[in-house]
DNA sequence: TGCACATATCTTGCATACCAGTTGGCACAA
DNA sequence: TTGTGCCAACTGGTATGCAAGATATGTGCA
């Protein structure tokens, strides 16, 4: 059946959230138009608002890509998310105490959290770490701040993809804990220096390699590389190249399934 | 001659942030399209994104109007602000002094306020005044920040339209002066201060009436009105209605132009 | 074998045609 | 005169067709 362009650029966004879309994935609108059984106007228009979001790029004729954040870009996108995360607890402060339904849903999601770190759904563990930000800005009252949240969630998690985060998802979780704790005690000081670590530890867990070498990434990739583990063979194949990883145009489009 | 999408809605954000474009004025695609000399494809690509930005909202076979935020928004988006631009002030604190370029280019910003100030055009003195806050945004070196906070001073200005502030243009213009005589000399506490009992004062400008009586808006609106002065008639209308406003339809185009 | 050029194919850019819901006016009836 | 219902014009929603640029392919020549 069809689908309609909100439904259509939804299900991107989470997609990227939950690293179904790696960096630079093409997102061409004739497949799409079937995968959701529309024309391609509507994907067009999905396309068109996610661009204005900062999701994705269209190169002229050339295709739809999602974006590959450059080193500054990252930087400033870790910036705005501190800039809003630690100014919302910080302004929530003064104006009293977080309201209780609130509080139950952040407790929720701190449930599913930990329940997604128990199954090994990647995919839903990425997505509900980074949707924990968006439901804390919602929470404290404020969705102008928690939808533009999103997307800046939504590009750490590219930037994340980009430069082979290494953080731990045990411990991210864990910082999620001890932030709504916090805020439930009605410390907000606390609430505020734990984002402020969270937020720091998952920026410095991106790797970054020397400028200098445009090639090391892919000197990186096509390393003799020893086998390291022929039961993790199977796993998931990260497109860390700039987008050459085509693989035929049926097949990756199944990130949004 | 023809215009491209992003023009348009370059043009359609400034006008608002012009004040030349009132909260609920329609957009329609046709007369769009005629104005600027292209399809209605690319005037509803515009509208797309700017619909995506939170300036815009469509009806569904009704038309594109500009948005009239709610009180409940009005207070997001003044929050949502203060968190920016505060944070943003205080984070740029930590990591030393303002860099001497962007400071030369905001003193340039401030003397076309007061240039602007001086003159009698009203659409440019809003426009300065809101760009300040973006330019300022782009000074301290995020322009992802800065897109974002552009979207939101137009809100605010619709904001400001909407419920009739009462702000003073010259006081604005003083408190910008003194914003960034403190960033100047390194003082950025005192920044934030100001900045935050800058953005206090036009928040407190509007004129909220009471939100039980929805008929207030109407009732006020229609009061038998004993013709004030006779030399404020051909004052800028006001549309604080709804929409009905509606000028004929070759007309209201003319704020773009 | 290697390079350059022509061409075929793929992908978006844009305009237009047609469809459907909404609105406001007009005529008619009470 | 007032209220009601119909109709026509208007406005956006969606699909499609064609144009044009970019890329990949294949061929011929050096």
């Amino acid at each position: 059946m069809s689908t309609s362009a909100s439904e259509i650029s939804a299900r991107i966004v989470e997609a990227v959230m939950a690293q179904k879309l790696a960096p630079g994935s093409r997102l061409g609108e004739q497949p799409l138009a079937m995968l959701f059984d529309c024309s391609r106007t509507i994907v067009r228009e999905a396309l068109t608002r996610l661009a204005a979001r900062g999701i994705v790029t269209v190169s002229a004729r050339r295709g739809w890509f999602v974006i590959e954040p450059s080193q500054d870009e990252a930087r400033e996108a870790f910036e705005a998310r501190r800039v809003i995360e630690l100014g919302l607890i910080r302004s929530t402060g003064s104006t009293g105490k977080i309201d209780k339904a609130a509080l139950r849903q952040l407790k929720t999601h701190l449930q599913r959290e930990k329940a997604a770190l128990k199954e090994s759904d990647v995919g839903n563990r990425s997505f509900l770490l980074g949707d924990f930000h968006v439901c804390l800005a919602e929470c404290l009252g404020n969705t102008l701040l928690a939808d533009t949240l999103r997307d800046f969630t939504a590009r750490t998690t590219l930037i994340a993809m980009l430069y082979q985060s290494t953080h731990d998802a045990v411990q991210s979780c864990e910082d999620h804990v001890q932030i709504v704790a916090a805020l439930e005690r009605g410390d907000h000081a606390a609430a505020e220096a734990l984002m402020a670590s969270h937020i720091g530890t998952v920026q410095s867990a991106l790797r970054v390699q020397a400028p200098t070498d445009p090639l090391a990434q892919l000197r990186d990739a096509l390393a003799p590389l020893q086998q390291k583990s022929a039961a993790a063979r199977p796993a998931r194949r990260k497109a860390t190249t700039p987008s050459p990883d085509d693989t035929d145009s049926s097949t990756y489009l199944g990130a949004l399934l």
